[in-house]
DNA sequence: TAGATTGTTAATCGATTAACAATC
DNA sequence: TAGATTGTTAATCGATTAACAATC
């Protein structure tokens, strides 16, 4: 139990979901959940519910009345990693990027969001209490703070240069929001959170796909 | 080939990303590709590749050349069903409401946001030449325009309600940007874009996960 | 032709499901 | 106790990898 490694990808996946539903729960008030509840809700199967859950919970589900909820949440944040905190930022202060900045849901998740870049004077300043720097300063600051993750929010054309500058920062991980295929080095990661693919898959047919 | 049915769910969701390389390899004015440049590009098997292509394409690779970029860009984005076209809203104007009725390139996968709507008069107006309307009219309009998906943006204390509002529009498909578990009944699939989640799985060890 | 690259069949690997004993 | 629900072992299923013949 509580053993990070050799848990299956799958299974990390999955606990995203899981967490969601349980916060969602506890919101109401309830303490104990079944497998059988988790499953229905998420619409997979009571048996991986409960296998996924025992990699990662500190205390064995109860017969008769199911998991903790509390318990289950404080196991799944820890096994996630949202404990140890992170230090991002976004690279391009246009209308996604200040979006973004200014969104509240990161703190819950271990990730500090210092500040945002931006090659345009024009905004260079502040966006809900957070700075806008001109991009010239991001390797100094990425370094000086130990910036883990950059989150890359610049028109499509401007994203290869802006990752460029990113890597030569020494980040080693970037979320990229434009639409377009980057070049990075070994040893650096790239996660593509392009939102129109999300909605095709989401009309391709509504059941699978 | 071609045979958009008994598809593996996996192989599905790999054609993003080699959308996205091609396209990237095309603007360069290539003409062939073969499976082991982009299995090297992505990180993944070359025999993967070929597998994957073999199910969309409608030319078979040729020996020594490889994959013809054109003809298989065209052939992925007709697999992926951007030809078919999808008319989306918005709920809930806010930043990042507004930063995606802006966006420019939803086009290119066969998706038409036409408006957003917001539950605040002071939001209502317009973003980007798209219309902003009361959330009353969601309905309505919803239902006049064959809305096939919603895209939620709303704070999350707000979700649950708009979400209700959305199933009772007869919107079938909602892209959930609300860190919150949605209760929905059979039949209305939910896709959570949880930009925290994205941003945690990045960081939570480089290489997996 | 020689060589690179393809497509396919068989073998491995991993994840899900089914069956059931253990437990509160 | 009886019954619901758990955790685990074995069986199935699906996807990836390895090996190799086909082809331009």
């Amino acid at each position: 139990m509580g053993n990070t490694e050799n848990v299956s990808k799958a299974t990390v996946s999955r606990m995203p979901a899981y967490l969601r539903y349980l916060k969602g729960e506890e919101g109401k008030g309830i303490g104990y959940v079944s497998s059988a509840a988790i499953a229905a809700a998420l619409g997979v199967s009571a048996v991986g519910v409960r296998k996924d859950l025992a990699l990662v919970s500190s205390l064995p589900g109860k017969p008769r009345f199911g998991f903790e909820i509390h318990r289950l949440i404080a196991d799944i944040e820890k096994f996630l990693g949202y404990h140890r905190w992170t230090n991002a930022v976004i690279v391009g202060a246009g209308g996604l990027g200040r979006a973004i900045l200014a969104y509240e849901g990161f703190e819950n998740y271990g990730i500090h969001v210092i500040a945002a870049f931006d090659a345009s004077p024009a905004k260079v300043g502040a966006v809900g209490g957070k700075p806008v720097y001109p991009m010239e300063r991001l390797g100094d600051i990425a370094k000086r703070s130990g910036v883990r993750v950059a989150i890359l929010t610049v028109p499509r054309s401007a994203a290869q240069a802006a990752c460029d500058e990113i890597v030569r920062a020494g980040i080693p991980a970037i979320l990229n929001f434009a639409p377009v295929y980057l070049h990075v080095p070994d040893g650096v990661t790239v996660r593509y959170e392009d939102l129109a693919v999300s909605l095709a898959a989401l009309c391709g047919g509504s059941a699978d796909r």
